[in-house]
DNA sequence: GGTAAATGTAAGTAGTCACTTGCACGTGGG
DNA sequence: CCCACGTGCAAGTGACTACTTACATTTACC
């Protein structure tokens, strides 16, 4: 009985062709058609184009109960943590990936999707930066800056993330437990 | 007396709109206005508005010469010669960003883009494997798998070229030699 | 100075765009 | 039972799109 409702069928629809074609190629009729719904129908929910893709803009929230999960699973033991943070790290970067790329492509159209999408580098650069702080109270990791550390690490990462696709796929694109074992484990090794 | 080409104008015209707004947002009539130039003069350099963006595409090409010149500057020593690769390789970044962002922008629409642009990560990774590889014989590198190395090395590198404004600006953007000074010398220190 | 190529101007085409209007249909709640 | 609400359908709006044609003008070069 509880089918996704007609807005939301609309939002995705809209958030989908925007990612393939753009703002402008992305078409009131084609959003419609996909979304399995009459164009007018469309217009009667947000009015008109705008105000539909910046509802699916909003639609995209950061979960503040993911970080909080962090907290309860970290064991202090570096082998065991970071391989943690990037797993999730990645899984909410994949979640996203459409609003990213939207905000990459449409940041001249809709400024605010800037911001909003900064958001999700930004609090994990605060939360590993936290992380390697405790770490060196601790007493587990050399006295480092915690905040050069973390941002080298986010990099590595969202590097990883964008390019894995794009650099030469001889041997297929690594995948993300092969990057952790191979890199991060690297990165481990240099700082411990 | 020898002005930018008109083709050439309308080239660089085409590159900033197709960014700005999209292969959509970017109409022939604005192309041609921008390039202070009349619309028509564009479907008789181009035929239509497909041939102009590929040719405006094409205009992006990877100087050979550039890797040729690190060879001969190579010291083979780290602290010196892994600086100069990061410069040189966000200097062609830097060149190439508006033809990377129409990449990211516009692979639906041109599939073709997205080969011409891994080209760059790709030939660089490739370059610094090569480099690693040399440092690894020479013995002033302990043995480790020089493409893992490149591949971590090309990913913070890339993560920091599109992340450096978006992440929290507190204190401003980290500009390169502060990046390389801190990030790249944690590289440097954990490998040799 | 003449000529050919490059560019500008004006006008128009057919198609598509976002968006509107008016009306019909069904469904669920009072 | 009915009526408000969500939705579909058909038709149409003016604006804008990529692109064309025919002709005038400038520019470059011999």
């Amino acid at each position: 009985m509880c089918e996704k409702s007609t807005k939301e069928r609309i939002i995705e629809a809209a958030i989908e062709l925007v990612n393939e074609r753009g703002y402008h190629g992305a078409t009131t009729k084609r959003i419609a058609v996909r979304a399995g719904v009459n164009e007018v129908t469309l217009f009667r929910h947000f009015g008109n184009k705008k105000g539909l893709v910046k509802a699916a803009i909003d639609s995209f929230s950061i979960p503040e109960s993911l970080l909080h999960y962090l907290d309860s699973q970290f064991t202090w033991d570096l082998e065991h943590d970071l391989p943690l943070l990037v797993r999730q790290y990645h899984e909410v970067i994949a979640q996203k990936e459409q609003a990213i790329l939207i905000s990459l492509r449409e940041a001249g159209t809709f400024p605010e999707l800037d911001q909003l999408i900064a958001h999700i580098p930004t609090m994990y650069k605060e939360k590993i930066t936290e992380y390697f702080q405790q770490m060196i109270t601790r007493n587990k990791l050399r006295e480092k800056d915690p905040e050069i550390l973390a941002t080298s690490f986010i990099y590595m990462n969202f590097g990883y993330y964008f390019l894995k696709n794009r650099i030469d796929a001889t041997k297929g694109p690594i995948d993300v437990d092969t990057f952790i074992e191979q890199n991060i484990s690297l990165f481990i090794r240099s700082i411990e």
